[in-house]
DNA sequence: CACCCATCAGGGAGCGCTCCCTCACCCTTC
DNA sequence: GAAGGGTGAGGGAGCGCTCCCTGATGGGTG
């Protein structure tokens, strides 16, 4: 059951390993009649290329490392986002030839792992996801002169990241609730060492600040259960709330929950928005509010950027913009 | 910045290729103080290993390939499955320093390119993630005579797999909902081309069957859009129905909604069991009453299959036990 | 004291591929 | 018709590592 080599393949062939490698590497400087009988013996023989040999020599990999930090808490099993991006991503890597070698970054252990794995050489470049802002993680990669592309944004300034327009987004949120005649108006935070987290605080500020109200803060860290907790906290602090923007969707509906089990009705008595428009806000009862930011178009732009990291191109940043999808929730 | 090799170290400890290669390897054959001037040369110049030179020689890669088919349609972004799947294989095969190499088997150009990949001997097993009952490319893969676990039964008698007891699971949710004094109970299917979805209607029919009542069918995809168009679909061929059994959560939740848009009450009117207990389950409204399978356990056996078979193991099917976790929904 | 065997370091072939270099051949040009 | 240039095939070194084999050394045995 041992596999054709080169050689095989040019003695079947009748030419040179050398004519079996440019046909197979489809260099154009090669004969038809001979890139034909090379074609047809690849063909017989079953032959592919061994990657180890070809990368050995080549010094080149043809693959990208996507590394993904857990969730906070770790114990999130169904969020989106981790599917949505891991998922767009390894599609759009694949079409472009690249293989995909997805890395978790939870630990200290396995961040070391992820260090000495793209020290080793065995990837072309890097791609990362969902890192707390204070991971020292990013910063050693970029430290390392591999391309690095960032899914939001990181504490390392060197590393050139796609990102949503956060702040804008939580704006736009805010604003919505304002125009529909809110006037207390609370939110629920991410974990405030992402960088998301922070910029859709800002924005909930701005949207407030303008019209001089004051703003309700509950802590939470984008869990489901972290929504309903803070929610229970805000309707402590402020009974007479009415109205919420959860930093995203999945503590939004963290917040519906505790909203019913305290017999407030949304949106009657509290009306609530989100942030991310995952599939699930649909579904929720009443349907969610949201501010759509398409995760896929984000992880599609972070591979281009990455492939454009990976052919020299300039280390920019992308912002992505966003809008508002209305339902019944406010 | 060029990567020491083996012979600089060796070089710089005095000694042979050779006795580097066995330190680094952990061969036992190594006086202490070799080991120690080797493995100080090692941390001095930052060497490490170059994985593509050692896969040309030992034929192995330390790497193992997991191929996730794209849901029904393809349009599912937040299932729970790729999530804690793809999570927890990658935190048990890295925890035994394996490499995971990502690969998406949607269409045929991808199915391709995973046998090719395959084929090429890069990987030294494969894991198969929900695929499709019909689709040849697990018959394909185990033709090559490389490890292949499957995660979830597939149409490949030879293929060894780990799955749930799902026709028991399926019957446990129809009795509960029997012992709760319903009588008319239906159900939505997944996709009847997996075998889950076969083996869950086929529980729901066994425990009808054993009480003499007839069975309501509507099929759906395994997707919420596909949960709420059954239902819609049940209401209207059988107005009386007082409970429905759903062979997944998303479909359960699709349910919920098209029920609450019909002004039938959950439970009152009509009782709804979901399968998988995901996440959000318990954050529906009402909290969503269904049969737990633990994802992340069954990830987990695979993987331990998987890591059998290249060891040599035998090729035995796993079948995991499930739970009923009663909520408000029934 | 000679011999044998066990132990462990070093030498070097070779894994399969790419890519540089050489060289053969043919066409063009004067 | 000879020389020059261009095109494209073949030869072979070498990528960094492992592992077999050889050989040196030291200890145990008759």
């Amino acid at each position: 059951m041992k596999r054709p080599t080169l050689a095989v393949v040019a003695a079947r062939a009748g030419v040179s390993k050398s004519s079996v490698s440019r046909v197979i590497n489809g260099e154009t400087t090669v004969a038809p009649e001979i890139r034909d009988v090379v074609m047809q013996a690849v063909r017989e023989l079953g032959y592919v290329p061994n990657a180890a040999a070809r990368n050995l020599v080549t010094r080149r990999t043809d693959a990208v490392a996507v590394v993904v930090s857990d969730p906070p808490k770790g114990v999130v099993t169904d969020d989106p986002l981790f599917s949505t991006v891991v998922r767009t991503v390894s599609r759009e890597l694949e079409a472009v030839g690249r293989r995909v070698v997805l890395m978790l970054a939870e630990s200290d252990e396995s961040r070391a792992r992820v260090e000495r794995y793209v020290a080793g050489g065995h990837v072309d470049g890097v791609m990362l996801v969902a890192l707390h802002g204070a991971d020292p993680l990013p910063a050693a990669l970029a430290r390392m002169g591999l391309p690095v592309a960032s899914f939001n944004r990181t504490a390392a300034t060197d590393v050139p990241y796609v990102a949503l327009d956060n702040a804008g987004g939580a704006e736009l949120a805010v604003r919505h609730l304002l125009d529909r005649g809110r006037r207390r108006i609370a939110t629920i935070t991410g974990p405030l060492d992402l960088y998301e987290s922070r910029e859709r605080l800002e924005g909930y500020r701005t949207a407030l600040r303008d019209t001089g109200r004051r703003s309700i803060v509950a802590l939470g860290d984008f869990t489901r259960v972290s929504g309903a907790e803070a929610m229970r906290q805000l309707l402590e602090d402020d009974p007479d709330l009415d109205a919420v923007f959860a930093a995203n969707d999945l503590m939004a509906i963290g917040a519906l929950r505790t909203l019913h089990q305290a017999g407030r009705r949304v949106p009657d008595d509290v009306a609530v928005v989100g942030f991310d428009d995952i599939e699930a806000a649909a579904y929720t009862t009443p349907a969610l509010t949201s501010v759509r930011s398409s995760m896929a178009d984000q992880a599609t732009a972070t591979v281009r950027l990455l492939l454009a990291l990976i052919k020299g191109g300039p280390r920019k940043p992308v912002i992505m913009p966003n809008d508002l999808v209305v339902r019944e929730s406010s």
